[in-house]
Parts: C-alpha cells; structure tokens; sequence
DNA sequence: AGTACTGGTTGCAGAGTACAACTCGCGCGG
DNA sequence: CCGCGCGAGTTGTACTCTGCAACCAGTACT
C-alpha cells in the first residue's frame, strides 16, 4: 500500500464509522441521543469541566454546546455550578443520575461495538486504541 | 491495558473524530458537504451505484440519500441512468464535474489528514489502515 | 390476475448546528 | 475610579440532515 492511498482510505473509514455511529446511536438508546452521550463522558473522564472546553474539545460551536447542557440540566443529568473564583465560569459536572445512564449506555454500547471487536486479539486492539488516541492527539482539527 | 478499556478507548476516539471531522468539513468546504463527499466518494470507488446501495453502506434512511442525490443531480456532480433491465432502479454515476470537485476536495481533506499522520511510519499508517477497515468489515451496524 | 416485495420520492417533524448579536463579569491602562 | 477590551455563556434565527410514514411504480412469484 502506497501512503497517500493509506491515508485516504484511513479518512474514508473513518467517516463510514463516523456515519454509522450517529445511525446506531439514535436507534439504542432513543434516551440519549451521540451527542450527549459524548459530552456526559467527557465530563465523567475530566470529571467536571466549562462549556467552553467541550466546545473546543469537540468543535462545537458554543451556543450549541450551550443549548446541549440546558438539555442535560433539564433532564436532570449534569449540574451547573457557579465558579466562586470568576463568577462568568460555570463548572459543569455529572448529576447522579447522569453518571447512571451514562454507564448504562456505556455497557450496552461497549456490547455493541465489543462484537465486532469480539476475534480481535488483545495486541490488536490495543494497538489500533493507541492509532486513535495518537490521531485525534493531534492538536489542529481535522 | 484491558480489554474492555480498550475498547471504550476505540469507541471514544472514533466519536471524537467523528464530530471534529463533521466540523472541519463544513468549514474546508462549504461547496461540498461531509455527506455530499462521501457519497461521490462511494460512486466512485464503486465506480457507480443504486441509492439503496449509498443508503445501505451508510445507514442512511432511503429518504435522506434520495434527496442528497437529488441535490448532487441539482447541482451537476451525479448523473442518473436508468437501468434498463428494472426500471426501478437508477444507477448514479459521477458526472465529469463531479468526478473535478471529488478530486480537488480529495487533495485538500488528504492534506488536511496526512499532515497529522506525516510522522507516521508508513507501518503504522498501513496497520491503522487496516484495521479500520477490518473494523467497519463488520456486517452489523455500530 | 393478485399478492408481496423492492427502489425511489415526498410530506412532515425534529434534532443539531452555526453565526450574529447580546449580556454579564473580569482585568487592564488611563 | 472609569472605560475599554476580552472571555463565558445565552438567545434569535435560519438552515441542513435525518428518520418515519405514506405513497407510487415496477418486478417477481403463484
């Protein structure tokens, strides 16, 4: 395989994933739908974080972010709470209900995605975790 | 690393691209969407196709692929032929224009990639490669 | 012919998104 | 102290993508 055909097959996989993804996701869990999903873990995994920073970390624009959290408060999944240092801040952090249905979409997801991982070597998935981790280490968005 | 970490690992980072990949898409290039792309994409790896078959590959509901390749057909990029043997069907073909713009977006979003996998050892690039595609082999949608 | 199936289109409704304009709070140079 | 710019977040608006359901047209099997 020659490079340039490496990488374009590696950004058209990626997408096919990425629209699949999106597809399979409403379908499971009508409850919550990609993009929440992906927030509340961002949130789990840093434990806590501004709106601001998922934006970045995600691309979004912040008045999108903006509306997907009022969605969660509402729901009653993740909480708001004033920074006391800068009161502009709000720290957003999982509710205990939104740690719940997070690890519940967790199993079933990781069931999900885990079948077709199911003959894969432990060497290989490792290996192919690191790519991505690497990949989307990247700091310029693409 | 276990198993099951890694396979959360896999299917966090595929979000993550997912949604920066949605993002920078609509900003590079704004005559042709992420979606629009990977359908001509398709056609032409296929070197054309039915819309079930798009609609298939992507899990996309019928009704969506109709009307982006009405759009595409709008705009000159697909052709559609009816097949003379079942009159149902149209097989979807790039148009000359269409196959002009698939290149020139192929050239930026490859510079765009390979810029982040340029200290990448073609090894690697390969195996990544190749275990994308091993992954989205998968008949299931996930 | 009649029934079931397949490919595709259209009406509808909802989610996700960006952009621009705005408010509010912070910090800095007069 | 005051004004000015900046950063965080919200709201108004408009648009795209999407799925579902209902539908039409053509095919296949009996």
């Amino acid at each position: 395989m020659e490079a340039g055909m490496a990488v374009e097959t590696i950004q058209r996989e990626m997408t096919v994933f990425a629209r699949r993804a999106r597809a399979s996701a409403g379908r499971l869990h009508p409850e919550l739908s990609l993009v929440s999903y992906t927030l509340l873990g961002h949130l789990e995994e840093r434990d806590g974080c501004r709106a601001t920073d998922l934006a970045a970390h995600y691309a979004l624009d912040k008045s999108t972010v903006s509306r997907q959290v009022a969605a969660l408060e509402r729901t009653g999944l993740v909480e708001r709470r004033q920074d006391p240092e800068d009161h502009r801040v709000q720290v957003l952090l999982l509710t205990e209900a939104g740690r719940h249905i997070l690890g519940q979409v967790t199993v079933s997801r990781r069931a999900a995605v885990g079948e077709r991982l199911a003959d894969w070597s432990q060497e290989d998935l490792e290996r192919f975790a690191g790519y991505l981790v690497r990949y989307n280490a990247w700091p310029r968005s693409g």
